[in-house]
DNA sequence: GCACATATATGTAAATATCATATAGTATGT
DNA sequence: ACATACTATATGATATTTACATATATGTGC
């Protein structure tokens, strides 16, 4: 069932931060280097969603394997250690790349929008 | 390989209409009924993307099964026969919550890129 | 000791995406 | 008649992604 609308049809959710996970992480990461238990955190403060966590972690393994991050660990006093992310320079120009996807999906996405409100009003 | 931006790490397009495709198809089929063909010229028009064809056409028999539209044979004088896909008042519904979804996810793209240009120009 | 928050990771199954290929009717040019 | 192109639907095979559950371990407060 869908998390967000309820409807019983099946699972797919179009208004999913996880969609856009990846720049999401690069844009925090961007800002200074984090570690997954953090960018959770980031994530659902800047975009008001909970992300799975599990997904969220091995995005992050997927990422450092395409190169986009580098991971290492840190010592942490009040609780484990952390595996710290910090991006790297393909990772700021794949963050530029999908900067400029992601605005032409919110052109998509407003030419949809027009296209639905048309259609309710008439 | 990315087919928008053209970076090797992996396929994933963030500005791609299949992210979309089946709100799209619904609005859509919401001005008219259509058959596969038609929708994938329909979509190609007004969202100026290529669609995968096969995709789309499973993305159809899935969505009928999902209840959100049904199909019928129709006669084609001039070429094979098409299958004329109709929404359902099902697919109406739900075609309203993914619009109430696309309108967060609008939303999480301008906080989006916002951050992003702020950032840029840090 | 126990519960709880922090922290990372993986197992498994289902759903989707990608790319190629199969099949067939109609139209047009040679 | 034959080749080619366009229209039209469908599936095979494989890879990727998502969803949900579970395992493991450290530190803090009670």
């Amino acid at each position: 069932m869908c998390k967000t609308c309820g409807c019983s049809f099946r699972s797919r959710d179009f208004g999913n931060i996880e969609r856009f996970i990846e720049p999401c992480i690069l844009l925090l990461l961007s800002k200074g280097s984090s570690h997954g238990y953090g960018l959770m955190e980031g994530l659902e403060k800047h975009c008001g969603e909970k992300v799975d966590i599990g997904d969220l972690y091995r995005t992050l393994r997927r990422m450092e394997r395409d190169g986009w991050v580098k991971s290492n660990w840190e010592k942490n006093k009040g609780g484990p250690d952390r595996r710290t992310y910090t991006i790297t320079s393909e990772g700021k120009d794949f963050l530029r790349l999908a900067s400029s996807s992601l605005i032409r999906t919110d052109k998509l996405l407003h030419r949809f929008l027009e296209g639905y409100q048309k259609n309710q009003s008439a």
